[in-house]
DNA sequence: CAGAATCGTGCGAATTTTCGCAACTAGCCA
DNA sequence: TGGCTAGTTGCGAAAATTCGCACGATTCTG
């Protein structure tokens, strides 16, 4: 399981032009094993399983990196603490309730208009991977 | 110049059902001064003349209380610290190019579409005061 | 008005995130 | 090969942010 993701993770950054170490294999496996939204911590904590030394700078370093090169996308769901998780091939976002914390998922469909819409005023392409829009919910207002 | 600002940051306060303690009035103050970008650090510095014994971890509670009040606006410019403005009347976003730095500045009208596709379609009523969007401008690609 | 419950604050510690530096590596070019 | 350059990393310290606690102030209730 751990060796799929690491191949997994090795082609990814190849196909991105990075160099493919081991500490940047080991966050990027760590994060395609967790699959969800992961904390810097959570990364380390499963990276360090088969990389012992790798260290805590790196990890943000590389989560930076990666961010940067869009393979994975940052995301602050308001609890105080950042969540990464691998780009999906179809992006989605997520309307938060600041009432109930309910999660709600929004299509990409919504937020490409918007996207359109600033390229063709500003020819500026948006990288808007993962959207976290607070405000209430139906129940809470 | 101060008291003006203590008196708007007062009324604030009170049109929001808050209490207007001194360490508030003296936040919110600080804020309607600076009237930019300002970081947590800024605010407690000009916040600490009027107020000395004003502490760190009163300030970030305070910001948070006002954001969720919606009175201040939170936003990460990328730049690894988080910065708070006032709410303006009429809100408006930033393009940031990951490329060169630059900030675009983008109406709300665009942002505004989708504010209402989102309520149209899930009921949920988004508050999106002030949107950082990462992209790369025109000159960059 | 007294007592109880809640709220807000300062303080210090813990946690999260960033930064500077020195060592090491990989690629490049003569 | 040998050295130059840019990129990457571990390490430790610094900076930014959050948390728990105890105390005082405010509000609520009867």
């Amino acid at each position: 399981m751990q060796r799929a993701a690491e191949r997994i993770a090795n082609d990814e950054l190849k196909r991105s032009g990075l160099r493919a170490t081991a500490p940047r294999v080991a966050v990027l496996a760590a994060l395609i094993q967790q699959d969800g939204h992961s904390s810097a911590d959570d990364v380390l904590c499963l990276a360090q399983e088969r990389l012992p030394e790798l260290n805590r700078s790196t990890v943000y370093r590389t989560l930076e990196r990666l961010r940067d090169h869009r393979i994975v996308s940052e995301t602050d769901l308001g609890d105080g603490v950042r969540r990464f998780e691998m780009v999906a091939a179809v992006p989605h976002h997520h309307l938060i309730c600041t009432g109930c914390g309910a999660m709600i998922e929004l299509s990409d469909s919504a937020v490409d208009a918007l996207r359109r819409e600033i390229e063709a005023e500003h020819g500026f392409r948006s990288d808007i991977d993962h959207l976290a829009i607070f405000g209430r919910c139906p129940h809470c207002r």
